[in-house]
DNA sequence: CCACGTCCTGACCAAACGGTCAACAAAAAT
DNA sequence: ATTTTTGTTGACCGTTTGGTCAGGACGTGG
């Protein structure tokens, strides 16, 4: 359960390597591993310094050491998690139309629901209670992000390329669907008999959402 | 702010009308709405007793000759909702054939949105942690109720009315696209210029996503 | 009018919270 | 080898939390 590989490590179980920068960099992903489940799970306001610490195997006066304040380490994990988020449109744009685009993006967001679930849990908290840290994201990068892959989606509209629909409403679709399997993921476990999804369930769910939304612009 | 229509009212500004149990019924009303606007906003972990309290306009020490305990509260709140939201189903099991059943179960999931917005936010949370004091219904009610809409899709397509889909996927994408617009309603305001939907909004948002999902099925 | 049971509430409490700090350990710089 | 900088930590603090309780106010049946 520790990763103590040299035995001259110093007082604390921990210290990665060796060098100074790699040690903080290690503790400081460390802290927010264990700080993302914790939110995840108890949400912010539930969530204790001290659980936190515990599940990162530190004393928490350290995880103030790293990060001044409780608000200051949750703002940080949801940054993470709306990075990793923004990067899924990357098959969006370089797709010639909308079944090979809109296809990738459905692709690239049900993996993420299935690789980092308690991010999604995050934000979706967040966005939930009114985005109190976050809000300057949603009016700025979310709101030109949006914008501009409705430009692309009218593009196919003009184009014949799909069915004439809200270019708004299809992306909040989308975003619903794929996000559900993380936010609602214990919800489905417990309707699929308990047990999680397995990779054959999972590729049958992509190929079956693909195949509603693709059916539903009028592509395929 | 207040509703104190008689003047012979007793020390507290309350009471709505007159009777012993009237009064308890209304004075219980009162904290399961102030209950649910705090537990949407904040989180079960993030809302105290205090605030819904002061929200309700009544002593913190009157909640809990309500409701013994915190939980005890929370749990009231999240399974009015459940009831609530279990009724949209109504519409799915008269229909003749899919387009109308489910184009009605969206309508009334989306009405629930709108009307409901904190609700649907409280489930949310609860389902998102691991739903903690209503796992016992989503292994009975939910179970059933789902295996039992999963039947009557199934039926659509045994008569060739919609195309061959999952029951369950597509229960699941008719849940996430519709709760999306409560859970998520901060978001979409701000997408929206930071207005709420307007009334004609609504009916485009229905019209939306019933025309994507309904030709993503096969109907229309 | 009285007495009983229901309802209401200010004051209070132990526990847990986020955050601080002085003292210490270890690596880097000199 | 010694100083300086960077990390680490147990103990501690003021505040807030969910919950309690004794006592007062009120409607209601006798």
């Amino acid at each position: 359960m520790n990763d103590d590989e040299n035995g001259k490590s110093p007082k604390n179980g921990r210290s990665g390597s060796g060098s100074r920068a790699e040690t903080r960099r290690a503790t400081e992903e460390a802290i927010l591993k264990a700080a993302e489940t914790v939110f995840a799970e108890a949400g912010f306001g539930g969530a204790t310094m001290q659980l936190i610490a515990d599940v990162a195997g530190l004393p928490k006066a350290n995880l103030h050491y790293y990060f001044d304040t409780k608000e200051a380490l949750y703002r940080r994990v949801v940054q993470q998690i709306f990075n990793i988020w923004l990067e899924a449109a990357d098959g969006f744009d370089a797709a010639s139309g909308p079944a090979e685009g809109i296809g990738a993006y459905i692709d690239a967001k049900m993996e993420i629901s299935r690789r980092h679930p308690n991010g999604s849990k995050v934000w979706a908290s967040e966005v939930m209670h009114g985005a109190p840290v976050i809000q300057d994201y949603l009016e700025t990068t979310l709101r030109d992000w949006t914008e501009g892959r409705a430009k692309i989606i009218r593009r196919w509209i003009a184009q014949g390329q799909m069915a004439e629909v809200d270019p708004y409403h299809l992306l909040y679709m989308l975003w619903a669907t794929t996000q559900h399997y993380a936010d609602f993921g214990h919800q489905i476990e417990t309707l699929n008999g308990g047990k999680p999804l397995s990779d054959a369930q999972w590729e049958a769910t992509k190929t079956s959402v693909k195949g509603i939304v693709l059916r539903g612009i009028g592509v395929e």
